[in-house]
DNA sequence: TAAAAAGTAAACTAATCAGTATAAAATAGC
DNA sequence: GCTATTTTATACTGATTAGTTTACTTTTTA
């Protein structure tokens, strides 16, 4: 056989350096901040040779934003959820919420937020163009919520409006306090506690009276 | 008589540089961010030699945390909204919850907390700390909660927790959106509407029923 | 009105940083 | 093993910037 399962993948030492160089580079931006961590930082905590980081990226600009777009599509996994028409309302957004909540809750996510927001908060439209997509994005939730709002289960709700209130309670406790490092992270009891104070005031608004 | 009612208060000619200082800084910080607005470029917007900066502010980052929390404190003003046992919830909440919002929808304060958050993002506990004082502040809101929560109005209450999803709501569409400059603040129209929202799906949940 | 205080303009220092140049050394593929 | 590519170390360029110095002028104040 040709290949294996599970194979190593031997890299070419160009990309094992190139590997070095993102994850120096990840530590620097993640200790110094984008703008405090000059090219010769990088390069040394990459254990890299400067001129090896231009050869690999030619300007900070394209390292910066190469490694913010990989960590966002690593961090974006797309998960989906359907509606099921045969099970309760409430379970079934407990778990989407919940979803939702411990999803962001590591450190290292809201480390490379403030990356991208430090750098992105002062820079030009094409970024955070992109940005906002990350931002916005999340089609399970909307999903669910209009196959449940045309399945009848819903009264007054806009599923487009639902969700944003879903997200905005949700950020507001889980996502802002901790990107500004007011607070620490939740822990599975907090998601919990949040996810189901967020449904309960959903449902209450929105639930059909049975 | 030794004062008039309003008087035009007479400023030294070092109180007027201090101003034109101030008012120059904030354009070039708005214009260009704290980053690259340099002392000179500072200097020049204010009309005043760079010596006379630096006479009045010891270095930029004394410059820039003045400031910041000038603009905080002009903008939290604390305003104070009684709760009335005999008005309706609904036109009470209304009242303070428009308030709220329309107290930040001026693209001036946007700016100016980019600035703040770029800039402490990164940076030692001791700002920060004092940030999260301004985040979390507004009592005015959370008196009447407590005060209406005592009165029997709502059930199943908490009011610092209810304070904290309307603020969440609340932000999640005209604060957070803004400053990351994804969409323009809030018109009259959609402030009268995002806090119309948001009273409903409070009142949904914790009104009691009559 | 004279001395003290504050402001000005312009040049200067010292540091930082993105990016380049160079020449030697390590490594890859053939 | 030989050649082409990549990496390394080090030093350099050129630009920018925070903050200072100096010599001079204006304003305040007493």
């Amino acid at each position: 056989m040709s290949q294996t399962v599970s194979q190593p993948v031997k890299l070419t030492r160009s990309e094992l350096k190139r590997k070095d160089i993102l994850e120096g580079a990840r530590r620097a931006f993640k200790e110094f901040g984008v703008i405090d961590a000059s090219m010769d930082k990088v390069a040394e905590m990459a254990n890299v040779s400067k001129r090896t980081v231009y050869n690999h990226f030619e300007s900070k600009e394209v390292l910066v934003s190469y490694i913010i777009r990989d960590i966002w599509s690593k961090t974006m996994v797309d998960y989906d959820f359907k509606y099921n028409p045969n099970s309760d309302l409430k379970s079934q957004l407990m778990e989407l919420v919940l979803n939702e909540v411990q999803l962001s809750q590591k450190e290292e996510f809201f480390e490379l937020v403030r990356i991208a927001i430090n750098y992105g908060l002062f820079s030009q439209d094409s970024f955070r163009t992109e940005m906002s997509h990350f931002f916005e994005q999340d089609t399970a939730l909307i999903r669910w919520l209009k196959a449940a709002c045309n399945d009848g289960r819903f009264d007054n709700m806009e599923p487009l409006k639902a969700n944003k209130q879903i997200k905005a309670l949700l950020k507001g406790q889980s996502f802002w306090p901790q990107i500004l490092r007011f607070e620490a992270p939740l822990n599975e009891a907090e998601s919990h506690q949040l996810a189901e104070e967020t449904v309960e005031l959903i449902l209450a608004r929105y639930k059909k009276a049975e």
